[in-house]
DNA sequence: TTTCTTTGCACCATCGATTGAGCAATGTTG
DNA sequence: CAACATTGCTCAATCGATGGTGCAAAGAAA
């Protein structure tokens, strides 16, 4: 009864059911009442596709339509908690406004995101959606120049419209949620380092100036040996400090969750001086809360941002300022 | 220059370049010297496929073809790090070896998934990862069906071949691991309790059997109400111990980091009771061995597992026993 | 019975890339 | 200069699904 090695196809089925493959064509994809095809024929090949496991070959059929209605992802990691509901999130979104979601994760290596990108293209993909890429216009480029709509999450771009988060306010509040609690806390106020990230990195730069701004209208001077932001990676992290031992009170800004692990490994160290220390960090996690020293989080609202960057979809947005999205202070 | 709407395709090509479609399409897919196209054409092409953002159609491409290289993966979240791993490994490893990884998530949902299922294979996939699927045998039916090879992750099916941890064992370590550090750091010898997790689960049930296996070995005999496997959710786990106030000792299994969040809220409600509590947890988070009380965890090697799955595609393997990987178990 | 309408399908061009086959132009050999 | 080889392409069939067009058979109306 089986072709072995070779898939069923409609001219299979047609054959079985003794009928042509446009019948068969319109009873598999539903448009067979307009077509006036027979109910008795639609069972029979119904019937038939079920016993055979027949799929739908999306390679011819896509070719023949005018809509790929594929929706494209680029995602950095899957290793922390925000890229990771943004995939899944995004994903089900998709599926329920009708598209078909491809996500990949191309760990933050500019050509992977790239190359990738271009995939999703020759994929058909209708847009393509660029998360936390490392060159979002490079990518957008490519789209542009073969008309595919490039969308910029979580890091903006000059050349597609972008939906991110809004650092700096965020980063603002945080800061704040942190000398108040150093204040209350062990009665000392600031001024507070910033671990993790890369200044090059439009988000870093942004909460870099929303940690500095809270300090300044509390007319704290930052010292410059106190903006520690060397890298995402936790190693990086906790190489920044392994010569910062204090004795006194202390208070940290930490740009990630990625980072949070070399902090956290960091503050254990600290043995008996660690009470003194305050810090908060930008980006959630569900263990966050437990962790001694973190006094709050920032999480960033991913529903409100793929509303926002679904809203974009079919819409010939411009590259105009991005989008922000304001993000939730989760204090302990 | 451009045609607005209209991707680029070997045709507009072949007329920019005053060439035909066939030399074009050589020229673009790497075959051009074979086929003895000159230096000179091959170059115009590619200038102009850059210039005009030609990505090549898949759709077309694969249709021709004989194989698609593409393998499909179902995966149930991204928010736990085992998942995370298997997703961003499986696309990395796939891509070193020449296929073209797409990844889907599927929530837990049963029907989800294997709507996925269908999705994948009618993308032409070569091969389908089922990785944790609640009811992988009716995937792998419909693949039979389709002629399509399947393949079972982390959670066996009866159908395909399946990959998935060593359980039972690191279940045994685990156990072991927490009683002796009930025995040395508070003088107690259980027995344990389990928590999270479903038993009809093949994997919960496993690692039950472990857990018992380990204290049965020590003579320790434990109550049905020790088991409290209830359910995946954090809250699940919080509400299951919501009752238990411990004033001695005790110990805690835990099958999940879904659930470790349950019980790390529950374990800071004791308060000052909290410090006779120790528990372990079956799977890795990089903040769980900041977790006080939490004496170690399980980590499911990812790596090992994805090595074995990529090495059943494309044999054809029957349904045996499940392969099963050895965990690394990470004492605090 | 003839004419018109409706039902129920089949036929075939088409989407874009691939590839075996074929062929003209140029170069090489004797 | 004839015979042959090589170079550098072009032609056309093909993959599977789709949908406009067309057409025979059955039914309805006159």
């Amino acid at each position: 009864m089986e072709k072995d090695s070779k898939r069923t196809t409609i001219y299979d089925l047609a054959k079985l059911a003794d009928a042509s493959p446009s019948a068969v064509s319109s009873v598999l994809n539903g448009t067979w009442e307009k077509r006036r095809i027979s109910k008795k024929l639609a069972k029979r090949v119904l019937q038939l596709a079920e016993e055979q496991g027949y799929a739908v070959n999306v390679q011819a059929s896509l070719l023949r339509r005018d809509r790929s209605n594929i929706v494209g992802m680029i995602v950095p990691k899957y290793d922390n908690r925000y890229f990771g509901d943004i995939a899944e999130q995004f994903e089900e979104m998709a599926r329920a406004r009708g598209f078909f979601p491809v996500v990949t994760c191309t760990q933050r290596d500019p050509d992977l995101e790239f190359e990738a990108a271009k995939e999703l293209i020759s994929y058909q993909a209708e847009c393509l959606i660029s998360t936390g890429a490392t060159d979002p216009d490079r990518i957008s480029a490519f789209c542009n120049a073969s008309g595919v709509q490039s969308i910029n999450l979580d890091l903006p771009g000059t050349a597609a419209p972008s939906v991110i988060s809004d650092n700096y306010s965020a980063a603002m509040q945080l800061t704040n949620l942190i000398l108040d609690r150093c204040e209350s806390d062990l009665g000392w106020s600031g001024p507070l380092r910033f671990v993790g990230g890369r200044l090059a990195d439009h988000n870093t730069a942004a909460r870099l100036e929303g940690f500095m701004a809270a300090q300044r209208e509390r007319a704290i001077s930052v010292p410059k040996s106190h903006i520690m932001a060397n890298g995402y990676s936790a190693l990086s992290a906790a190489k920044v400090l392994e010569n910062f031992h204090p004795k006194g009170p202390s208070g940290l800004f930490v740009n990630s969750t990625i980072s949070l692990e070399g902090v956290v490994r960091w503050h254990r160290e600290l043995k008996g001086d660690a009470h003194k220390v305050r810090y908060g960090c930008f980006d959630w996690d569900p263990f966050g809360s437990f962790l001694p020293g973190n006094i709050g989080m920032i999480e960033q609202d991913v529903t409100s941002m793929l509303i926002k960057a679904f809203e974009l979809i079919g819409k010939n947005q411009p590259a105009n300022e991005p989008i922000l999205v304001p993000c939730k202070l989760r204090a302990f």
